[in-house]
DNA sequence: TTCACAGCGTTATATTTTTCACAATTTAAA
DNA sequence: TTTAAATTGTGAAAAATATAACGCTGTGAA
């Protein structure tokens, strides 16, 4: 399979999530590439680059079949059988993310989190059972875990990362404030809100257009 | 002055953080690129090239002074003064990013809420004074608001965002699960945290290289 | 003092990503 | 049946971004 880019498969996850509503919600069965591009923020040609990447081919009268559209971005994008996500830091953040996620994906599901601090661990938290953070290593191998989120305090995030990655964790999403330093072939997110908003307040200031 | 983009921009911010992290903690005086490079995930020419921008000049001998730097980076990206951000919608999610937020950065802080929960208005959440999003638009206009954060379902994202736009916002972070359509000249970053999971989880099996 | 070296600033080159543009295709109306 | 209109798929062009390359400068060792 060709390498495929960063932007492109997210811009595909958010057709998906276009083609969900159009299907569910408005019952819709068919879609051109530019109102899938005006709904997830692409150009028309972007859409129709980024589908012929996956394979699927529409028609010049109707556009694209939703439900068929739906099971090659599936194919393409999802793991094969159900998927477990650990997260490490259960504290405000990640607890909402663990609501906010959990039964919002049909294939990955946040199983296991951990904790250092002992009033969460050994516990059910949001359905999820928790472990203090020494228990990481064998546990996620356990489990055999390859995705997981880090939302614990900058000063812990690069030892945290470390010891996944040994458990053989392979992609990383990262809420610390820190940019971790990982081998080859890992894969990680840095989603640092502090950056984050600044960003949008320096362009809020400075919008000369987009 | 000359358009900046989006990633020098965000590159540039994360610089900050690392010389904010040698200047106090670590107690350097001076930096090099390719080691402001390492420790921000950016390549040592990237670095030289982002500095050239701001116009920051170092020696070749010493690299780069880090105090100067930061006033530097402090003169092109922060506002001129302190800068209040709003955020909409009061769950688990609003709240930690409130909690993790204020205190982090020097110029900006998140000074009102709304939610449209009864139980979450007219009271003061985290040091913010909270309101019903029925009065979103007189407040982000008396206090000159021009960054806010969504925080509420996707069904009422747009609504909020339309209402934030009228009221003279000009940057909207959004972690809503939905792509905002909104007018030229108001930036937008979404922060879907599904979409951003699928895309680790997807990286983290096809992990070629990176 | 002279030399070798390491790192800066910057221009040039390469790569990646996006946009443009248009033949081919399909429908619907005339 | 012919024509007109709209949209796809995709090669080619353009724009954006990243990497490489190199002269220049200051430092420290010989």
């Amino acid at each position: 399979m060709n390498k495929i880019s960063d932007k492109k498969i997210e811009r595909i996850i958010t057709y998906r999530r276009v083609l969900l509503r159009l299907d569910k919600q408005l019952g819709k069965t068919h879609v051109f590439s530019h109102q899938l591009a005006s709904s997830s923020g692409a150009s028309s040609a972007q859409v129709r680059r980024d589908l012929m990447e996956i394979g699927y081919t529409g028609s010049p009268a109707h556009g694209y079949e939703i439900r068929g559209l739906l099971d090659s971005i599936g194919e393409f994008i999802d793991p094969d059988q159900k998927e477990g996500i650990a997260l490490v830091g259960v504290g405000n953040l990640g607890r909402a993310i663990i609501d906010y996620f959990n039964g919002q994906s049909s294939k990955l599901e946040i199983v296991t989190v951990f904790d250092v601090n002992p009033d969460k661990i050994e516990r059910v938290i949001s359905g999820c059972r928790s472990y203090h953070v020494k228990d990481l290593k064998p546990v996620i191998i356990e489990k055999k875990i390859k995705t997981a989120v880090i939302t614990v305090p900058s000063g812990s995030a690069q030892s945290v990362a470390d010891e996944l990655i040994e458990a053989g964790v392979k992609g990383i999403l990262n809420y610390a404030p820190i940019t971790l330093t990982v081998p080859h072939g890992i894969y990680v997110e840095n989603r640092d809100m502090i950056t984050t908003l600044e960003k949008v307040s320096y362009f809020a200031k400075n919008n000369t257009n987009k």
